[in-house]
DNA sequence: TCGTTACATTGACTTAAATCAAGCTTTATC
DNA sequence: GATAAAGCTTGATTTAAGTCAATGTAACGA
């Protein structure tokens, strides 16, 4: 199941990690990251299909993803699902649960991943001491709020185009950010993740796909994607006809 | 424009507001309470139309509904707009701005609405000494979080009476807490503004009304409803065909 | 290497909701 | 109290996306 990592002094804390810039320390100083090497006290491996955490479970830990990709699904009783949301690697994910002591959502692996655990406790601990801290939580909160929003105006008020090349120009940003190519990317979810995520069916996704490359905007060959036109595709977004 | 009201001995603050057990202190022991009489400095009223703060704008505050209601929405540079959010009095509006220090909406009032101001500033002092106020903002933050994600849901996954049926639920429970009826209510929003926050067009919204009155499941004149079948209602959101 | 399984594409057809359009209520204004 | 302006309802028609179904392609394990 969820395999712990011991945190030794070879498997550094924040203050060492690669990922802390693009992570939670994002814009502290190189003083203030050294203050956080008791946040972390454990790291968790899953396996690709194995949730985090459960819907309606306790919660007591935020989770920094340190490699691999996670999603995150509402889930109804009668059985229908929403992805609320894919996180790469720098992202917290479990923030929905935060205070309320239960997750409202599932959090899955996309594929071989590892966290970092955050304990609600440390947190609160470590932000006596280090007020920066409690403003970076909000700070992470406050972005998952707005980020919410956003795929509310995408799921309110735009057609199928609009919304894959939203989530496109997303993925993309997102990518950049960890250094990776903006243009040419491998996607680590399905037509049918992509599809429920954005409202539609996996086949609306292909074919949506389908006429973006056949319009030359992109290359697609399964889950590997080349924008051609970065342009045209925010034009897609910014007009609404 | 925004009219401040001074807040004096006789209007009163957190520790004699009428609102209190609904509102930011909820859950807080009365003597908790008692130390927030300097968070709330200042008040504003609204008159209906107007904007509460806009998308883009500097942030330093959070406001908390005291009377009236207010809408919160996305809008996008090419006009199209989406509404993430309806808010009665004790619910805290301007959390999705919190920290990133510009807000990534726009708030307008509904009616004639009076907010008390919430400076960020005064936030962090009072935390120092007072731990669970702390506590406090991060619960409403996740709870908007957790908000935001099963509209998603129902903007993602449901049909039409299932969106408006979830919409009227939800509208309903808050409506209770406020101590109002929960089965005999009038509407603040018009058609549209159902129609645009749950990604529907006016006409289905009516549409919509008058078929849940056609079967008995509710009596609707204009914005009056009279829930008749409770149970039918939620029925209609958990199984999905 | 083959056969199985999972995922992706494409086509034909259906449908839920959008659009267009006309009346009808209620509220506001002179 | 008449008139205008919003907002709501209902009908006819269109359309974007869903559903059903067949085929194609890549990945995986024996």
């Amino acid at each position: 199941m969820l395999k712990s990592v011991p945190v030794t002094s070879e498997s550094p804390h924040c203050s060492t990690c690669m990922m802390a810039s693009v992570c939670l320390p994002t814009g502290m100083s190189t003083n203030e990251v050294a203050q956080l090497d008791d946040l972390v006290k454990e790291r968790l491996r899953i396996e690709k299909g194995q949730a985090l955490f459960q819907h309606g479970k306790g919660f007591d830990a935020l989770f920094a993803l340190r490699s691999g990709s996670i999603k995150t699904q509402m889930i109804e009783a009668c059985g229908q699902h929403q992805i609320t949301g894919f996180f790469l690697p720098g992202e917290v994910v479990g923030l929905d649960g935060m205070m309320q002591r239960t997750h409202s959502s599932t959090a899955v692996a996309m594929e071989d991943s590892e966290v970092c655990v955050i304990k609600l406790a440390d947190i609160d601990e470590i932000s006596r001491r280090l007020p920066i801290l409690q403003h970076q939580v909000r700070l992470l909160m406050s972005k998952e709020i707005a980020r919410s929003h956003h795929i509310m105006l995408a799921l309110g008020s735009m057609r199928s185009e609009q919304r894959l090349a939203t989530f496109l120009i997303n993925l993309s940003q997102r990518l950049t950010a960890l250094g990776y190519s903006s243009i040419e990317f491998s996607m680590r979810m399905s037509r049918e993740e992509i599809g429920n995520f954005l409202g539609l069916t996996l086949e609306t996704i292909s074919r949506v796909f389908s006429r973006f490359a056949r319009d030359g905007v992109m290359q697609v060959h399964q889950r590997e994607i080349k924008i051609l036109d970065m342009v045209a595709l925010n034009e897609l977004v910014d007009r609404p006809f």
